[in-house]
DNA sequence: CGCCCGATTGACAGTTGTCAAGGAGCGTGG
DNA sequence: CCACGCTCCTTGACAACTGTCAATCGGGCG
């Protein structure tokens, strides 16, 4: 699936080049990106980095979904970002990684040479800009999150994460979707709990309290079905019109 | 106490100067800053901006603490930022504030005209730079606090709220406070309530805990003392030298 | 076929929230 | 100067939600 990104290895190809941290670049600027950059690929459940370790690259999501999380001495782990393809990984001016980073599927990342990406970050100002304005979308999911762990019930939490998921698809594939949608979940419960600091049990409890409330339906464990998406939003708590972005 | 800055009204003699998002700027800079900016104070209590308001500026805390905080339709809160002195307030590029913006200290803003501001951070890399920066300390933060609200217990909560601020103390004094501390907490009751996601009862029943048990002493309502900072930060749940941020 | 992993469900316990009463500090006004 | 009212905080009793422990289910794969 994501093989022709490597045999084509062209930016211009890239299938996230427009949403990326190098979605403004100039061409000139591409070259120097195209200098430093190389693909790295990761099966499902591999770890691609561990917090604490020396990071020598950053990278950018072609395809596959990972998650950066946190974990406490005694195993409680708290997930903290959730990247999907376009997503940028690592931090410049940072050595080492701050935080666990998993492959939730097969994932191909494009990885920048930490030094020369910094040197441009420094020199061309539409690198740091895109990152930037990318850097503050996500502290804006960051602080919807927030409120999500800190104020929502077990349900409420449930359906939150429904949603986000359910627009996210739809703003991948640009669909408007209707008034129904239907969508792959692509974190397991134990993902999902680490979402939303919860337990598994937790998780499955509510996913199947909706499903009894026929907000939503399930084929199978991972595909959900949304008869009415604002019945969905409803149960999310969020004021009519929801303000959650991503 | 901030009166100073309103007198001097020059950026040299600012005191958050070499923190604030003007930090690395080089002096024609700074002069195209000190055109576009103008100081606003307000009073303890005072609501800066409501979420959803209309805002033509963006703007450093000169002086004081606010809070960023969310609210649902039914009244529950949740802060999702904490601003002191040098901190940055507003978002380029937006128009309308995301958040409630209060002031629970007297507070004193350096505020830029939002459109000129945007005009700058397009053509002198400095402030976009430094912005970048702050930007990405502020997702750590945010990340070390999704943490905290997802996976901590009240017990663990509190103690870490005291942790981060008796450190924020500590590094504006720059003194290390030998192994003790003694610090005052800024926020009331109901503000460490909606900044850990918990009532303000059981903030009370927590705090009153850690004094029974000699890991805090109180002089006051405010005024907290720390015998022992390790024991404070065991209790915090955190691995033995603490990755807390800010 | 049997194992394994992820998911579901039940019974019960524990933490935190809710509701309610009362205390402490502080400014105002008699 | 004291009383009053106000706000913020504390404490208690109880309820509710979520976590814990355990058993079971179901699909995929060797």
């Amino acid at each position: 699936m994501a093989e022709l990104v490597f045999d084509a290895n062209d930016c211009a190809a890239c299938p996230i080049r427009h949403r990326a941290v190098c979605a403004r670049c100039e061409p000139d600027e591409l070259e120097r990106l195209e200098e430093i950059k190389y693909y790295r690929h990761f099966e499902s459940g591999q770890h691609i980095v561990w917090g604490g370790d020396q990071m020598d690259f950053v990278a950018s999501v072609v395809s596959g979904i990972a998650t950066l999380s946190q974990a406490m001495e005694d195993g409680r782990t708290q997930m903290v970002g959730l990247l999907l393809p376009s997503d940028f990984l690592g931090r410049p001016g940072r050595k080492e990684a701050a935080y666990d980073v998993t492959a939730v599927s097969d994932v191909t990342l494009c990885c920048f040479r930490r030094k020369p990406f910094e040197q441009l970050i420094e020199t061309t100002p539409h690198v740091a800009q895109r990152l930037l304005e990318m850097t503050l979308d996500e502290l804006d999911a960051a602080r919807e999150w927030m409120l999500i762990l800190g104020r929502k019930t077990a349900r409420e939490k449930i359906a939150s994460l429904m949603a986000i998921i359910a627009r996210r698809e739809a703003a991948l594939r640009m669909s408007k979707a209707a008034n129904g949608a239907r969508f792959e979940l692509p974190l397991t419960r134990e993902a999902m709990a680490d979402y939303l600091g919860l337990t598994i049990e937790t998780v499955s409890r509510q996913i199947s309290a909706l499903k009894r409330d026929n907000v939503i339906a399930l084929e199978g464990k991972r595909k959900v079905l949304v008869p009415d998406f604002n019945r969905l939003l409803a149960e999310t708590g969020d004021d009519a019109d929801g303000g959650l972005l991503i």
